[in-house]
DNA sequence: AACTATTTATAAGA
DNA sequence: TTCTTATAAATAGTT
């Protein structure tokens, strides 16, 4: 669609090969967004350009997620990668960054709906992030309180042994020491 | 690009959504398959139906090849950080989510250069907040480990007491305790 | 980066 | 569904 058919075959010229690329591929990551939007489904674009550089698309918020489902799809053993990451920005900041970044554009063409749902959209993606990094946490501060359950545990130990060897010591002739019993365990409530 | 032209939302009724989602597919497909050969680039689509029917391309042998280079490339983009993790959503999904929200506003308001000062002042704000997240999880641990610390100083405090009371009784006449003296602090290291 | 002549994709109709 | 066709959209070559 252009001037004159094209032959389907590399593009030999570098410079208009480079200038296709780029057209062709925002021309792919629309129509990939389009698909997504019109008929509801989960469309995940990736491209690798000749030198290397990574574009991408993702009509989800994370094309981790999209690649995840595709490798479960066919795998059934993928290590779930714990190295999760914790989200970072309010939704309030972003969309006061956003706006002022638009602010000298054209503000009055974004209406207060349109914002509505883009903060919509921020929301779905940073609350799923914001919730593994929860369960991350979640996980440590166990981790912690199991470990001074323990301590509380081996510290009662100690106390009924000292308590014994003070009833002991009642029945015999030790010379007297004064431990600290009244020590509390409050902080390991 | 037909008779009408339709609004960029989810098409409603079920049968043309279909229709649509079924030629919309393979044109996506085609684009990616005439990118990938004309700029000599490589080119992946995954798509999953509302039904979670996979539908894929990729213009190497296997998509599988497609996603490994994927992982390799975002893993190693980050690899680097060890404190922080990367963000679920990149700048680069973010912009996406942006743009696409705007598109049938004023994108041609929207400079691409707009967009990477836009980037940039993301990226500014999340390491910002990032640090900022860091240096609570920080304080919120070093309290635990004070308290941690605290009742370590006690435990061993009693440690010394019922030691004592062990050299008090060998010089009398003491029924025999026997004190796991040897439990350790590794708990607390 | 823009512009347009053409080709291509596709929405609705048959 | 599949085929047709009017129309919208993408884009190749140009400026």
């Amino acid at each position: 669609m252009g001037r004159r058919k094209l032959q389907m075959k590399r593009i030999e010229d570098k410079s208009s090969r480079q200038v296709t690329f780029s057209k062709r591929r925002s021309g792919l990551i629309k129509k990939a967004r389009e698909l997504s939007i019109l008929c509801d489904v989960d469309t995940a674009v990736i491209i690798f350009s000749s030198h290397g550089k990574l574009f991408e698309f993702s009509s989800t918020n994370s094309l981790g997620n999209m690649l995840e489902r595709y490798r479960s799809h066919y795998e059934e053993k993928y290590e779930t990668s714990k190295d999760v990451k914790p989200a970072l920005i309010s939704h309030a900041e972003l969309l006061n960054m956003i706006q002022s970044q638009l602010e000298e554009q054209k503000v009055e063409q974004l209406t207060l709906t349109d914002l509505v749902k883009l903060e919509k959209q921020l929301t779905m993606s940073l609350s799923e992030t914001r919730a593994r990094k929860t369960e991350l946490m979640m996980e440590y501060i166990m981790s912690l309180r199991e470990k001074k359950r323990l301590l509380g545990e081996e510290y009662k130990l100690l106390q009924k042994e000292v308590a014994a060897m003070e009833i002991s010591n009642t029945d015999g002739n030790m010379v007297g020491v004064d431990p600290p019993l009244e020590l509390t365990l409050t902080l390991l409530q």
